[in-house]
DNA sequence: TGTGAAAGAAAGTCCAT
DNA sequence: ATGGACTTTCTTTCACA
């Protein structure tokens, strides 16, 4: 929306940054792309509003917090007409521990990553939504571990080994 | 490990603060969470230190940087004895835009999020996959749009309304 | 867009509680 | 573990190239 919409080399090197430490110093950050810090604090400001950054958050450990299971889940639809659609994702809106949903193509509707305390939990929390009008099929698969999980490359900039 | 194992309520909501805004300033931080700003930044320190806190990063908007298309992956293979699992991984983790992997199970052995710049850059990425050795079958899921993204609900703490 | 300088704000340290 | 007072360091604004 406002700002630049192209992107120029310092503007991927900073997006590279952030996205390795999103509570780099602007001092930090400057150096590292090679500017002075009033210019790269426009700069991050610009790419902020301009949406490029969507966001600076923290990354919690789920198990920390008392989510020891993680399930991904296929969901078919038995039609694909909007209000079927809409009212399934707004009951997935509902649910605090479907945390993301997004909308696929492919043999399902949608791919859910659901979180829930223990096994029987999620297994409640799964019977619910296999029982929702319009919901066809349900496939679940539960995260054994996480395997990988990189950062986007940005075109042109390998990640600075710290 | 380091650090705390029992997390308090004055941690949950640091927590919570931090998955809302990474950057938010530690004397904001304090104030909202009732107490100054030197043990709320030893708390945060600690957080990282213990690994409650895995990251803070900056989350990019994909398309702004040219990855137009994002597909996930169900992959099966043919055996599921570790040195095969180990070498999908291994392959796995060279693939720049193979940026998560999940070890599932339930009808497939791995669930994969991948980003190319288009549908035939992807194509072409997934066909490269289906040749490898030991994988019996692929199954792709584009994804269309993103109908939910929500933080991890912190036990005993609603979202801070900014 | 960029820089350097200066005011203002925040982070980080120390110590008493 | 906390909070007050302090020091150091960073952020942010401004004038100007």
């Amino acid at each position: 929306m406002t700002g630049r919409q192209q992107l120029d080399d310092i503007d991927l090197r900073i997006l590279s940054e952030l996205q390795r430490d999103g509570r780099i110093r602007i001092n930090e950050l400057a150096a590292r792309v090679g500017i002075t810090a009033p210019p790269c604090l426009r700069r991050v400001r610009t790419l902020q509003r301009s949406g490029a950054i969507r966001a600076i958050r923290a990354a919690l450990d789920e198990r920390r917090l008392g989510y020891e299971v993680t399930t991904f889940v296929l969901i078919q639809l038995e039609s694909q007409t909007l209000p079927v659609i809409e009212a399934f994702e707004a009951a997935i809106a509902a649910v605090p521990r479907f945390l993301q949903c997004w909308r696929i193509s492919g043999d399902a509707d949608f791919m859910l990553r659901c979180v829930a305390p223990d096994v029987e939990d999620m297994r409640q929390q799964l019977l619910q939504f296999a029982a929702l009008p319009n919901v066809r099929k349900i496939r679940s698969f539960p995260v054994l571990g996480v395997s990988k999980d990189a950062p986007l490359p940005i075109p042109g900039h390998r990640p600075t080994p710290d």
